[in-house]
DNA sequence: CGAATATAATACCATTCAGTTCAAAAATCC
DNA sequence: GGATTTTTGAACTGAATGGTATTATATTCG
C-alpha cells in the first residue's frame, strides 16, 4: 500500500515543500537576512518565484519558517545527544561537539542560524522566538544536570542553572569562532576543555 | 596658541571625520553591513552623499574604517581593564564584565560589531580581520595570565593559552545573549562567575 | 473528453539602492 | 578682488530588488 497518497489535483509542483524549506534555510544561513534576495532563493529552493510567494509568502514570513525549521532540526538532534543513554559527562561534551560540528559541517554554511544570522534581525517575532528558545534550551540542559545529580554523577550541590547558562555561551562562543574560519578539530578540542571545567571545575 | 590647526584651502567641512566615522559603526552595528543603506548613513552620519563617497569611499570601505576604529576603541579600553593595576582575578573579571557593558550599553546599539555583524560578511578583508584580531585578543589575554602565573595569583601549571580561548567564547556567549535582550544585570552576574570558574576551576 | 484546479514559466512593475554628476557656496591664496 | 580649492546640496542614473500579473501546462474529477 504505497500509493495511499492521493495526489492533489491540480498540476504537480516539481518541489517537496520541506526540501524547499532546508534549502531556503541554507541560503540564509549562509547569507544572512538582508544579504539574501529573492533571486538567491529561487534558484537555492528550486522554486520559481511565482510558487515561493504562494506557497511560502513574503521573505520575512518564509525566513521565520526557515527558523522553526531549523530549531526544530537540530533541536531535536541535540536533545537525542543530551538525553541519551551516555552518562552526564559524556552527554555535555557531546552536546558541545554537536555544535561544534554542526557549525563546521562543510554541507552546510558555517556557523548557526540562530547565533550568527537571526539575532541580527529587526522583527519583533524573530526576537521572541530567540528569547524562547534559549530560554528553553538552557533550562533543558539544566534538567539534564539534574538527572546526573540525581544519578551521583554530579557533587549534589552542583549549581545547573548556572552551569548551563555557562555551557550555553560556551557552544556560542565556538560556533562564533567557527564562522571566523577556526578548524573544526581545534574547536572539538576545546570543546572537550569546556566540557571538563563546566562540569568538573577544573 | 590654540589657532595652530591651519585651516586648509576650500570650503570647511560640517562634521568631523572621526565622529562620522563613529556614527557609520553604529549604524553598521544596529543594522548589519546589509542592512544598512547609504541613506541610513547619510542620515547617521550627518556627512551629505558625494562628501561621503568622496572622502570615505564606497560602503565595504567604509565599513573596513569603521571596524578598524572599533577595534582599535573597544581594544584600548580593554587592554586598560586587563593589564591595570588589579591582580589577574580581578582583570579577567573585569574584562568580561568589559564585554557585556558594552554589548548592553544604552547609548549604542546592543552586541558587538565584531561578533554579531562582521562575521557575517562576505569580504575577504573582513575575515582576514577578523581571524587576526581573535589570534591577537587571545595572546594577549594568554599574556596577561601568564602574568598571573609569575605573581604566584595563579598555580604554575595554570593552562593560559586554553583557558584564554575558553574567556574569550565565553564573552562572545555573553555578548550574543546581550544581542537576545538578556538584561545587563544577568548577564554581569554570569561574567563574574564565568571568570570565578575559568580561573579557580569552582 | 471537457471542466476544474493548481503549479510552472515568463514577463512585468514600482521602488529602492549604490554610486555619480554638476552647479552653487564657502573658504584660502596671491 | 579674482583665481583656486574643497565641500555642499540636489538632482540624476542604471541596476537590482521585492513583489505581482498573466499565460501556458500538467494533472484530477465527472
Amino acid at each position: 500500500m504505497v500509493k495511499n497518497i492521493k495526489r492533489p489535483r491540480g498540476r504537480p509542483r516539481t518541489f517537496s515543500e520541506g526540501d524547499a524549506i532546508d534549502m531556503a534555510t541554507k541560503v540564509f544561513w549562509a547569507k544572512g537576512f538582508d544579504g539574501t534576495t529573492i533571486d538567491d532563493l529561487v534558484e537555492g529552493m528550486g522554486v520559481r518565484r511565482p510558487s515561493l510567494y504562494a506557497i511560502f509568502g513574503d521573505k520575512s514570513t518564509l525566513f521565520m519558517r526557515c527558523l522553526v525549521a531549523y530549531r526544530e532540526n537540530k533541536g531535536k538532534l541535540a536533545e537525542g545527544v543530551l538525553f541519551g543513554p551516555n552518562d552526564v559527562h559524556e552527554a555535555i561534551r557531546s552536546l558541545l561537539r554537536f555544535a561544534v560540528k554542526s557549525a563546521t559541517d562543510h554541507n552546510s554554511p558555517s556557523g548557526c542560524l540562530m547565533i550568527c544570522v537571526a539575532p541580527l534581525m529587526d522583527d519583533e517575532n524573530v526576537r521572541r522566538f530567540l528569547a524562547t528558545a534559549n530560554e528553553e534550551t538552557t533550562a533543558a540542559v539544566a534538567r539534564r544536570l539534574k538527572q546526573g545529580i540525581e544519578a551521583k554523577e554530579l557533587p549534589v550541590d552542583f549549581p545547573c542553572e548556572e552551569r548551563s547558562r555557562m555551557l550555553l555561551d560556551m557552544s556560542r562562543g565556538l560556533v562564533v569562532r567557527a564562522k571566523l574560519g577556526v578548524t573544526r578539530q581545534k574547536l572539538l578540542d576545546d570543546a572537550d576543555r569546556a566540557a571538563e571545567l563546566i562540569l568538573r571545575g577544573q
